[in-house]
DNA sequence: TTGAAAGCGTTACCAG
DNA sequence: CTGGTAACGCTTTCAA
């Protein structure tokens, strides 16, 4: 059982220089070409294996990035980290991650991580910067999937108002008048730019919206079939709805089956995001699909881009989006005001004329 | 702008040596009180941070773990990760991630970086060595959710044919006679053992199995909805049908909603996992839950263990499974009316036939 | 093309 | 309890 060989222990076998050796064995081609053969070879025997850290502090690179998100439980991610992943791999860095939980005390950690050279750059996939972070460092950073505002960073995300403003387009086109909105949690940013679109596809459109028609969720399973039930309970509840991620449109989903609603009889559901097995739903959820593997492998070059000192261009780079026709979206019922009678929780039937009806 | 401060720096300007103001910092109790206070406060003023390579390498340990999984994508692993995640943090180790795709040409490299020191310890979630790693090292490894036969490393699992056994006599008490298997990728292992639950439970029941109730899937949505198929095609198909896996299961409902069979008034199915939102499916599926987070955090607190040089135990620890009973599941259609009645108010277990949506 | 030697920033040993 | 100092294993000037 000998102990670990390192590059001392090549040169004295060889008769050379430890200086040689490193240099045969990092192809910095400075070495001739009897040596250099006799070291690799050496290398080989010997099962040689450099210390990563003895290297790092001598190079002063850690050759690895921290890929940072809110909730590695989230599936949301997979694809886009799938996609980190294999650049970063790709490009010979090995892969930290980080996980915030939200929670700023620990966005700081990581920040500190990147400093303390555990990491030579990092991907923020979080909405905001704690306060104690400036958001105007030069730091290797790139941002992706979310928005930091007023950040120096460069980010690599999609138009989240635009594809918003798609999906709700698509339920108008299907002839929809009556469209609510169950939301993120606003005012975190890409919560407000989906809102945003709801209501700029609707404006265009000509379409009042009604206030309760905006409900505010959080992203998971249970808001969606929250806001669902008090969707439904309106006196005159929509005949579509756009929910601003793929988990509440399968709470809303259920929910509506629960009420005894068929999809996309009764009711239209759209998500957003098409999270892993949304395809795989009953009925297959129509919702819009991000590049999430492309959105990983562009902030990976960006971020390599900026880790080799190479000029960063602040402007974001906007991928684009695709929405999924499926099979949750489908005209509206032309008895629909049967039905609400039929549903009718509230005696009073008054339609407010300044709203949901098209000009 | 200044050069980051170095342990050198704070003591010069303390007038201490550098050696105290390591001690100091790193509460090791063997400085004075006068001067631990000094330290810390200037150590602070100057923000000091330790330079981890220099550590890593004076210290021969990286504080970091590494976790291998077979695919990063898959949404199967994010609570075992979450919980390994946060347990590693607890004991102050940072979280390498691996992604082996089925290569074991890239398992070996993660077995390299751990000798390199890029981590302390690993992980393993994936199936099987490959042949140039000697099993029987006694390296600073666990095996979670998998198993890797005659190796040394402890493992932390479920029993798999015990919950596949578990899963198929629910449906044999039902009242199932008819009853197929979609399998995993036997020969591996896991598919192996859960089908032979399925063989074993059936056996018990004094049940037997056509040939072709078998069929070999590979996990995925696809081979669910194509085994679906061929076991439907069968002259005599089966009333319910074991998915070795929740995605499968999707697979197998998905397919059978095609075929205009209601789940489970026509067919019941079940699955294995539990994964994320299997319950937001409609009807949400009945399936066997794993203890994922406690399976992440078993697996890291013994590789802790592991990595401080404690006692390993060998015996692999075996964590308790559930069989989650939700609407996918129900007596074969020759008692169904009698179930319907039973069921009374919540009749919602059967599928509407809103199969207007395929147009 | 190669070698000698100086660090990289810590920690740990050995004295005092 | 504290200080001096030698590593840890590598890369990279600077000379030859």
């Amino acid at each position: 059982m000998r102990r670990r060989p390192k590059i001392k222990d090549i040169a004295e076998e060889l008769g050379v220089s430890p200086a040689t050796v490193s240099r045969a064995l990092s192809d910095s081609g400075l070495v001739a070409e009897p040596t250099l053969t006799r070291i690799r070879e050496a290398a080989q025997r010997l099962d040689y294996r450099p210390n990563v850290s003895a290297r790092r502090l001598r190079t002063r690179r850690s050759m690895a990035v921290l890929l940072v998100v809110r909730d590695v439980g989230n599936p949301f991610y997979l694809e886009v980290l799938k996609g980190m992943e294999a650049t970063a791999r790709d490009a010979g860095y090995s892969v930290l991650m980080g996980n915030t939980e939200d929670d700023p005390e620990r966005e700081i950690e990581y920040f500190d991580m990147l400093r303390d050279g555990h990491a030579d750059g990092m991907i923020l996939m979080t909405g905001k910067l704690p306060p104690a972070i400036d958001p105007a460092q030069a730091l290797p950073v790139v941002v992706a999937l979310e928005m930091i505002e007023n950040s120096a960073f460069p980010h690599v995300q999609i138009d989240n108002e635009a594809a918003a403003a798609e999906a709700v387009s698509h339920l108008i086109e299907l002839g929809h008048r009556r469209i609510a909105h169950i939301s993120g949690p606003v005012p975190e940013i890409m919560s407000v730019r989906r809102r945003a679109g709801y209501h700029r596809a609707l404006a265009q459109a000509g379409i009042g919206v009604p206030p309760d028609y905006v409900q505010r969720g959080d992203y998971l399973l249970n808001s969606g079939r929250d806001c669902c039930d008090r969707l439904m309970a309106l006196t005159e509840p929509p005949t579509a709805i756009f929910a601003a991620n793929d988990e509440m449109a399968f709470g809303v989903i259920h929910q509506l089956h629960r009420l005894g609603l068929a999809v996309p009889g009764d009711v239209s559901v759209v998500g957003f995001d098409d999270i892993y097995l949304s395809e795989a739903f009953y009925p297959p959820l129509t919702t819009i699909s991000q590049p999430r593997w492309e959105i990983g492998r562009q902030a990976m070059k960006l971020l390599s881009a900026m880790m080799s000192g190479e000029a960063k261009d602040r402007t974001p780079i906007i991928l684009p989006t695709e929405l999924k026709l499926r099979e949750t979206t489908a005209p509206p019922k032309r008895a629909a005001s049967a039905r609400v009678q039929a549903n009718g929780i509230s005696g009073r039937r008054t339609v407010p004329s300044d709203n949901a009806i098209k000009e």
